[in-house]
DNA sequence: TGGTAAACGAGACGGTACGTCAGGTCTTAAT
DNA sequence: ATTAAGACCTGACGTACCGTCTCGTTTACCA
């Protein structure tokens, strides 16, 4: 799904893509710019030279409008896959570029107040849903790689796995309110590959 | 720290502690009823049988005022160490026992956005962090005791070891609004002592 | 000027007049009922049925809203011309109808505010002026007349004739706080006959 | 009466005077800066070195301190008694005096919301009856001197007389919120002096 | 090609929460 | 029992935002 539900088109002036596109835009930068406090549907109409009406129009609310715009600018940000041959290659060069993409500041400020809002409008959990599986979804096929390369136990469940890779990482984030460093998630990786496969492979020495 | 910095109280009338502990209850009270969004700063007052002005002289925002609130309560509802003699009883006991305080209805509705509040209040983090970090305490006493008995090797960092006991399941709470099972921590912890401990300790057939 | 400045509407809502109407009656009813200190602007919403921005959107302060009000009441309450063909008839009707307008609760209660406000608020004066004038105006040519007809000297200055009628009256009422009696006002414009006209005109033995 | 009800005086610390004073002294000078809508109590304890409770323990409200030092301030700027044994001299001598006097920043800004206050409260009448007849005495004195003298009709009720002599002046001076000019007072003086004396004296030419 | 239905930017609408501020009362320790 | 200091409750203030509702205008489809 990539724009806001164009309805019934019977007749009538149809809905102008380019609203879509420039609320879509002027929610992200704001989120940047400001966080999500301070984002309010009035500016947002303003800063995108639209009506705020175009805007209840298209989102019942504002938090689903963020989502909207949230979803879509990670959908042009999907991480390509990665496929070394080994799964602590793979993992590593994954892991450490899925990090990056969430310290983008619409990104890191976005996220909590997100979860926050899908807490209270159930309606937003699917694409809450959506955009975290979506951003394991290369890791979870490097995975697949490596269990039937004999390097995971193919016991394991995938999705338990992806969490003990992405949660540990996240939760940090999102209780100390700062970004990982790399030396952090490489010891992370040190640790989940240890406990996760056969080889318990570790990084080489520098 | 258990009340709302009293800042030196040279003359005057002192503040009333009788304040800080009704504006507590009356947070939770309405937190449990009805949820963040709908908590208002005057509700709180008058449900305290309090003046607003007494609640902005304390707190200076309405999140600050929930993380205090939220604070003081999970400091009586802190898990009572276990200690069984194995750290797979001891783990399941603890784990179980803190994902029912997660669940009831103030901390499930209140963390989400006590994160989204502290993303944009620094100020804020410590308060979620000690909270985080004393729900844990007694799962750590546990691990310290299962390094000294080599159930598990000392030289994983027991933080680290933490977060892979918790962050997967306050994780997917978080971002699919629901709470596990018991039947889903169960294997969540499976997994976790099969990863994690010498014993790889699988849970007796029932 | 009877309504409250609409500017400049270029695109967009225009301002619903029955807002204006609504919020003018809702002040004058409650200004006679509570007085000038009890008189809220949410109570003023309320009853007119408006939201609190509509009248900000219009006034800027509390007192103009009340002055605007004021201003529209008088409007109607304007005293019709009296010519009898003898300025001493004229003045005892005119002046004792005066006195009964001046009487009605929301002109009692609300002048002494009013001049209080506009010595605050400059820009609220002109009201005060125009109301005060229009008030006079008739008297004003009823003295016109009575010079054409000799009976009041042509240098007099007309407006500081009508001082002297009209003053001494107001001021007592708002030093002493309550009306003047049908019998204190007869004295009074026995004296103003006897001092600025060329008969000397008392009133006629009952 | 000089003091603010200085009452039952049976056992315990006695009332300091010095906070009256200072108390007096706050208001005016905060009353000439700031105009009445910015004086607060709290500020007037500030100002004063003074706790709030002890202006409460003295007047029960805001307005009846003001009152109360507005009173006190007055009667030192008591005019002084006029006899040059012409009314015409007395009476340009002593108004102009008093015209003066009402220009103080702290009378001209106060008067008008006194007589709000009063119309509110009743109990403040007697204040702003006392001050303004205080302030008409010497004029009483030389109108019955005129008398005497044959230069004004005794028949003429004398407080009737001067309130023609003042309440022109200050009705203006309230409705158009600005003062009186030397010129328009005399123009104002020659219409009384013509009208209510046997003389007609006007001024002589400059 | 002309009518119509729905879109558009603008901005007013009712409602509600916010955080501030003022008034008048009460409580402390000290005098 | 007073004092200065300062907390207390109450409640109005003015601002801001939300989501809805007109306005007058524009733009596509369809007859």
């Amino acid at each position: 799904m990539t724009t806001a539900s164009p309805p019934r088109t019977r007749g009538g002036r149809p809905r102008d893509p380019r609203v879509d596109d420039a609320v879509g835009e002027a929610v992200l930068e704001l989120l940047g710019e400001q966080g999500w406090r301070a984002l309010t549907v009035a500016q947002v109409a303003e800063r995108a030279g639209v009506g705020r009406a175009s805007i209840y129009r298209r989102w019942t609310t504002k938090e689903a409008m963020i989502a909207h715009a949230w979803r879509a600018s990670t959908a042009e940000a999907r991480l390509d896959a990665v496929d070394t041959g080994s799964f602590a290659a793979d993992l590593r060069a994954l892991v450490h570029r899925a990090t990056e993409v969430n310290e983008r500041p619409v990104i890191r400020r976005a996220l909590p107040h997100l979860l926050a809002a899908a807490a209270d409008q159930p309606e937003l959990t699917p694409t809450v849903v959506e955009v975290t599986i979506g951003q394991m979804l290369p890791v979870a096929e490097a995975v697949e790689r490596a269990k039937a390369r004999g390097e995971v136990d193919p016991a394991i469940d995938t999705a338990a796995l992806l969490d003990h890779i992405f949660a540990p990482l996240v939760i940090r984030t999102l209780v100390e309110g700062r970004p990982r460093t790399t030396e952090e998630v490489d010891r992370h990786l040190d640790l989940v590959l240890a406990a996760f496969t056969t080889t318990g492979a570790r990084r080489p020495p520098p």
